[in-house]
DNA sequence: GCAATTGTTGGGAG
DNA sequence: GCTCCCAACAATTG
């Protein structure tokens, strides 16, 4: 699930609950997702440090502390989340203890994780290079962007290195909003198409960052997600799915040309 | 038992 | 370099 919206909603989490904090322990439970160094390692080089800033680069989360910079990056199960508990939730891997209780880093498949990286360069090298954050990204540049590619609309805004941030969900349900098919090639939209396009993807981050998903209301593709057999919110036809860059599309062959 | 799953990476082919 | 496809990572569900 985590998107750009989604990875955005747990840096609020981090702004609400650890900036300023400092980090009384740290309980590595799964060592299978600290990556660079071992467990052990990444507990005693966190513990006692304070959180000083934060940041979201695409699907990554960063949180600045006064020694080095932690990086959470969620695959596709992972999740951030604060809680008072002491009891462990299923799939908790890593605990943070804070001052009145705790964040606890969850992921059920482990597919990506949590890493540590001293100063800027080390923060490249472990994110790597990174197309401009999805929503701080224009109309204007988006045109531009998605014009350099022949490959699929889909895949290309999917790319992290051209664009960072969507996924398979909110691209799908960007595009169903600008009415273009997942399949076109990028590089033969014509300018009404790229201009809905990008209308699109304001208005789809804007709302879903302000819920931390994509809302699964009924005028959202997103919504007939999963459902037996899914129509099309907008026209009601039935919507159909494809395989286009090895994951699965949701499109309405009606309402997208 | 088999297929599929919302992300990313690396390898190979063309 | 670009594009496409596949396998792998891990855990679970249908």
């Amino acid at each position: 699930v985590p998107e750009l919206p989604d990875v955005e909603g747990f840096r609020r989490v981090l702004e609400d609950h650890a900036i300023g904090e400092r980090i009384a322990r740290v309980d590595v439970l799964d060592e299978g997702v600290v990556h660079g160094t071992s467990g052990a390692a990444f507990e005693r080089r966190l513990a006692g440090l304070a959180i000083t800033r934060t940041e979201r680069r695409g699907k990554w989360l960063l949180a600045q502390t006064n020694g080095p910079t932690l990086l959470f990056h969620f695959g596709m199960t992972g999740s951030l989340a604060w809680s008072t508990k002491d009891a462990s939730e299923r799939f908790e891997r890593v605990r943070f203890g804070i001052d009145g209780g705790h964040l606890a880093y969850l992921d059920q498949r482990k597919l990506r994780g949590v890493w540590l990286a001293d100063g800027d360069a080390a923060i490249e090298k472990t994110i790597g290079r990174q197309g401009p954050d999805a929503l701080r990204t224009t109309g204007a540049q988006l045109t531009q962007l998605v014009r350099g590619h022949r490959g699929a609309v889909k895949s290309v805004l999917m790319d992290q290195h051209v664009l960072a941030g969507l996924g398979n969900m909110s691209s799908d349900e960007l595009l169903w909003r600008a009415r273009v098919a997942p399949s076109r090639r990028a590089n033969e939209l014509a300018d009404g198409e790229l201009g809905a396009l990008g209308r699109a993807m304001r208005s789809v981050l804007r709302a879903s960052v302000r819920v931390g998903r994509i809302p699964t209301g009924r005028t959202w593709l997103t919504s007939q997600r999963g459902v037996r057999d899914p129509h099309c919110p907008r026209c009601h036809n039935s919507l159909r799915t494809s395989r286009i860059g090895g994951r699965t599309s949701l499109w309405c062959p009606t309402c997208q040309h």
